[in-house]
DNA sequence: GTTTTGTTTGCAAACGTTTGCAATTTTTCT
DNA sequence: AGAAAAATTGCAAACGTTTGCAAACAAAAC
């Protein structure tokens, strides 16, 4: 014999303190951890909140408490496999934590940073407690309106020199140096390198440690493209970098993973080089497809672990102290995956 | 001269009123699409509004309206290239439409049913207009909770027969024909399959497709192992298959890209097979990896773009009946793509 | 048996919207 | 000009919670 609910709809608060006798408080204080209500007045609410399927309702709930407990993730292009991975990662953490993940992926295209900033404000509109920006620059209103709004922002694979914003990368000056040092040990004598997008503060990094790396070798950049961070955009960069068959580099740095692919694939089929013998080739990353039989690429690692577990740490961090504390700004190491693209030493 | 807001934190309809001097309910109409407002009156609040930085707070207007724009979409394995695909198809489809995605990524580990119903519940919480299963099987709590609150769902790739559920999937069962016909007119004698999850009803109708059709042609499953959509486990199941040298398959149907990777890494790189010479290989999804000349990787197409407009579509509809429609079973066509590890006719 | 201390409870205001209804103003028509 | 119709406005209740405050009660202390 199943009581339904009179009114329509789920049961609230009301129905079930209805059902038991009591106020709507001590029903509202049973579901709240840390509340005083007499020990048989919570079982006869538990159970007859169970009978009437009651759930909060979470929205009544934030409207009150103005924490929401939803986090906005902004990401913009799923097709390099870091994305997911930390899509994955960053939204398993933060619901160990009990928040949720409000979803965002915008175009890259710059074109169209009214569009984007438009949907960012919707979603505050969401009052969501933070945000985590894994991609797209955070355009001047967006900032503007974040500060605000004081919620806390951490920026995720790239740095800003914005007042009040965490952020957290790897290394990749460092990582820019390892790359350069494993090419030359290999041997490589003309060396290129292919960027993501030139704006991109991540791609400069890299590439500053790559030359630097060169340079305290006494080499220099042999030959230089921009990838976009794109797939076929790669390829057409490789093409055009290795259209003279007289100066062709025989080593190559690409400023992610996913770019290297497109690299890889125009190298061995469409100018039937041989990797690493015509020309050694070392990505960035460590996207799982880079472990695969089929690339096997040379890369320098990325954790993607602790990249994400820093970023909710320090959101979460910043959401419970209110925005007060002093934003960070984390660097996780990166390390050398060595496989078959490059020549490494017997 | 930025005349601060009197209270802490966004301003409120109350606050561009008090502005204006006019009531919250005019400042609320100019802010809802099809309500009456005097001209001079909006032009003057709107002012009033961008003046203060005044943004519509959404949680609010749930609470009143009992609809929340929101979505809940769950997935679980990103990994498979395929679901990024489709969470960034759908994401923005949804978007266009004025909905915002509450992702909820849930391990598709079994054990953990509570779990993962306490988290659906949790976002059932939150009010979602409707849900979007990309993953993980409804557990019969989930489904009937969904049944009484009645929120519109719909299944993203598997079928269900549960009441008041719509589904979207491939013509699994034409695929496998498809992937039966390649082989057989690649001459392939002896004719393995290594399936997803034994309880998936994709992984089921393809296979079913796929013996029906080798029957057709006086043929019979030569071999079959499992691998649990699982990059690893399929490479696990391929060492299997192949473990003794004198009868192996000389074709296999893989029942989705992404562990076919695996087989084809194990049957190059370890095993140093030839394929398609010694054995082909074809596999479902066309992932873009598959595309990539790492693998160039025959086989059958799902559309995801197709698939994901359906899914939203389907969605929205049920969502503005109010549920009361008909639940719809969508099949979206398959598509034969033919590359390199299969002996495609000359 | 009083007082003291401590726990459980309910009341009512607040959170920021939307919306039906009625009151007011404006427009249009004769 | 007056009446009728239409458009604009404001009031106040509702949405489902949380929470400070004070009332009621129970247990412990004297």
């Amino acid at each position: 014999m199943s009581n339904k609910s009179p009114k329509r709809g789920r049961a609230t608060l009301e129905d079930v303190a209805l059902a038991v006798g009591m106020s709507v408080s001590a029903v509202s204080r049973t579901f709240t951890p840390g509340a005083s209500v007499g020990k048989q007045s919570r079982t006869k609410i538990l159970a007859a909140a169970a009978q009437l399927g009651y759930r909060p309702n979470a929205i009544a709930r934030t409207l009150s408490t103005k924490r929401s407990h939803i986090v906005a993730l902004v990401v913009s292009y799923l097709q390099n496999q870091f994305y997911p991975t930390i899509l994955e990662r960053i939204s398993r953490l933060l619901q160990i934590h009990g928040f949720h993940v409000l979803l965002f992926v915008n175009e890259e295209n710059v074109s169209h940073e009214n569009e984007t900033d438009d949907l960012i404000l919707n979603i505050m509109g969401y009052q969501v407690d933070g945000i985590i920006l894994a991609s797209s620059l955070l355009s001047s209103k967006l900032a503007k309106y974040c500060r605000d709004s004081d919620t806390p922002v951490v920026m995720f694979n790239r740095i800003s020199t914005l007042k009040g914003v965490s952020t957290v990368a790897s290394q990749n000056y460092e990582g820019g140096k390892l790359a350069a040092q494993t090419l030359l040990h290999g041997k490589a004598k003309r060396i290129g390198f292919i960027a993501g997008l030139e704006a991109s503060s991540t791609s400069l990094e890299r590439e500053q440690g790559f030359i630097d790396a060169l340079k305290q070798s006494g080499k220099s950049l042999f030959a230089r493209e921009v990838g976009h961070y794109d797939y076929e955009k790669a390829a057409s960069a490789t093409r055009e970098m290795f259209g003279s068959k007289k100066h062709r580099p025989d080593g190559l740095f690409v400023a992610n993973d996913h770019m290297a692919f497109g690299v890889l694939d125009v190298l061995r089929n469409e100018l039937k080089l041989t990797v690493p013998d015509d020309v050694q080739v070392i990505g960035f990353d460590n996207v799982p497809q880079a472990g695969m039989g089929g690339y096997s690429l040379s890369t320098v690692e990325q954790d993607s672990e602790l990249m994400s577990q820093a970023a909710v740490t320090t959101l979460l961090q910043q959401i419970k102290s209110g925005n007060s504390d002093k934003p960070e700004h984390i660097r996780v190491p990166v390390r050398l995956i060595l496989r078959k693209t490059t020549n490494n030493g017997l």
